[in-house]
RNA sequence: UCCUCCUUAGCUCAGUUGGUUAGAGCAUCUGACUGUUAAUCAGAGGGUCGCCCGUUCAAGUCGGGCAGGGGGAGCCA
């Protein structure tokens, strides 16, 4: 029976000394042969367990080794040494599995992310890390926390669907069909997807947008919090072929109001992480200020972890129009000097990464949200406005990560999205189903989708999105 | 996919104008010490210099190709 144990949180948050418990954890390091630092990953901090001299058989203290697992009986107690309130004196160690040390690739000192990522199966047994998923389970579990508390129904949309249409991205094929050549073939020489598992072509979603938007149309608001696939070859610090995201969907509602949902859901989660990982907070705050220090005084950042964290929750998000930032990056000193690499001349022009973080980072220096995008660069199912130019589309900027949200009025009006569909060359059969909605009750509703993993690069600091993820998948990499 | 930088011990990195036996710190092992906090002190072991081809009397060092990694860009969440 292991359920006598107690949690090494519970032991170190209680005031609470001289009574007898069972911790059960990971040496960090064994100094001394006296003083072990154990973790159980209830928190970041370890409890020390003290070994009196003479105690164990020398062949058992020799198996007390980095990484090893042990369980430990003893007497709470206040500290005799400094650096931790209580410890933990050891009556009797029992080793529950061995680490050989001259194998075990964690030594008790900093290692760089590049190489824990290497070996990701280990790296939830650091610090950063331990702290990175603790923090990234308290954003999930305040995501669900947060729309249930407003009464959204959690839909699950599927993971393989059959419709190609949505025009996300580059999509991974789910078949069972051989891949040696001997596939089924139609007359022209393509392949008969009839004769496939699902007696069609399919793939992994790219989005559950268009499968929310039917749920809300009879729940009214709901949300999907799921896997995402996508085959792009991107290779950068924010994208991964496998991610993770929220997406709501409201009826009844305007662009306006998804804007204020979204800075609402937004300031939620941070907040909830702030009042229950304060401590794994503080430990990569500190971390990324001892990383700033190694960068010249230019490039580093004004604020703090938490201050930043804390700026965000306390204060508006900017709202502007695209011909606002347009206007505000054309009179900007930096276009005049011609800083940018793609100079802001007219009206229309996609915003490049550059002129998100000019409006960001320099200009308004807290999240913006975006409104009303030339529909020429935006989805063929955001609302046209009335100036015939316009959707009533949103994202949300944030400092450091760019684009964190999109989202929009969707367009109820059938005729008019049937119009812009076959501008956009997207075939309205094979999305019957979803044009339904427009015929048999439409009626005004939102929603966007949010990157969770970017969420978490948000509320972490970490800069790779490799790292926030246990077992990232991106291009050439697909390992545990 | 494009641009750019990098690849030397388990990890983090030095390595001179190409020159004979490739170094350091940490980790590991052995011993000492014992209220330590990434313990300390002494000693030891540990290398296909990413891979292939070329230039040269001689390549970790120069050139080409490939692979892997970092940063930036595009695509986006």
């Amino acid at each position: 029976m292991f359920n006598t144990r107690i949690k090494i949180k519970e032991v170190i948050q209680s005031d609470r000394v001289d009574y007898s418990a069972t911790v059960m954890g990971w040496v960090r390091t064994f100094r001394n042969n006296q003083f072990i630092a154990l973790n159980d990953g209830s928190t970041n901090q370890n409890i020390q367990v003290v070994v009196a001299l003479g105690m164990l058989e020398e062949t058992t203290l020799k198996r007390i080794t980095t990484g090893a697992c042990i369980k430990v009986v003893g007497e709470v107690i206040a500290s005799l040494g400094k650096g931790q309130k209580v410890e933990l004196k050891a009556t009797s160690i029992e080793v529950l599995g061995d680490s050989d040390a001259e194998k075990f690739p964690l030594q008790p000192k900093k290692h760089s992310l590049e190489f824990l990522r290497e070996i990701a199966h280990l790296r939830f047994r650091t610090n950063t890390f331990g702290a990175v998923f603790r923090i990234r389970h308290s954003l999930a579990f305040a995501i669900h926390s947060f729309f249930n508390q407003k009464g959204f129904v959690y839909v699950h949309t599927p993971i393989i669907t059959a419709s190609d249409a949505e025009g996300a991205g580059e999509m991974f094929r789910v078949t069972t069909l051989p891949l040696d050549g001997s596939a089924p073939k139609n007359d022209d020489g393509s392949i008969n997807f009839k004769e496939d598992f699902f007696g069609k072509s399919t793939n992994l979603t790219v989005s559950g947008q268009l499968e929310g938007e039917l749920a809300a149309m009879a729940f009214g608001d709901v949300y999907t919090f799921g896997p995402t696939f996508r085959a792009e070859n991107s290779n950068t610090t924010r994208h991964l072929a496998e991610f993770w995201m929220i997406e709501p969907e409201m009826a009844f509602c305007d662009l306006e109001d998804n804007m204020n949902l979204a800075e609402a859901f937004i300031k939620y989660i941070i907040r909830y992480t702030m009042e229950h990982n304060q401590e794994d907070l503080a430990f990569l705050s500190q971390r990324l200020e001892e990383e700033e220090k190694q960068k010249p005084q230019s490039e580093r950042s004004e604020m703090s972890l938490l201050e930043k964290l804390a700026f965000v929750v306390n204060n508006d998000f900017e709202r502007i129009t695209y011909t606002e930032a347009i206007d505000i990056l054309r009179e900007s000193n930096h276009n005049k000097k011609k800083k940018f690499q793609y100079l802001i001349d007219k009206w229309g022009i996609d915003l490049q990464s550059e002129h998100e973080r000019y409006l960001v980072e320099k200009h308004f220096k807290k999240p913006v949200i975006l409104t009303n995008y030339p529909k020429e660069i935006k989805a063929f199912y955001m609302r046209q406005n009335d100036d015939g130019k316009t959707v009533a589309a949103m994202d949300i900027l944030a400092p450091g990560i760019g684009e964190i949200v999109g989202g929009s009025q969707r367009e109820e009006r059938l005729d008019k999205l049937t119009e812009r569909m076959k501008e956009m060359h997207i075939p309205t059969e094979e999305l019957d189903w979803y044009l339904d909605t427009r015929r048999f009750g439409a009626c005004p509703h939102a929603g966007f989708g949010l990157g969770f993993e970017r969420m978490v690069q948000f509320v972490t600091g970490m800069g790779n999105i490799r790292d926030v993820i246990p077992f990232p998948r991106y291009p050439k990499s697909a390992s545990f």
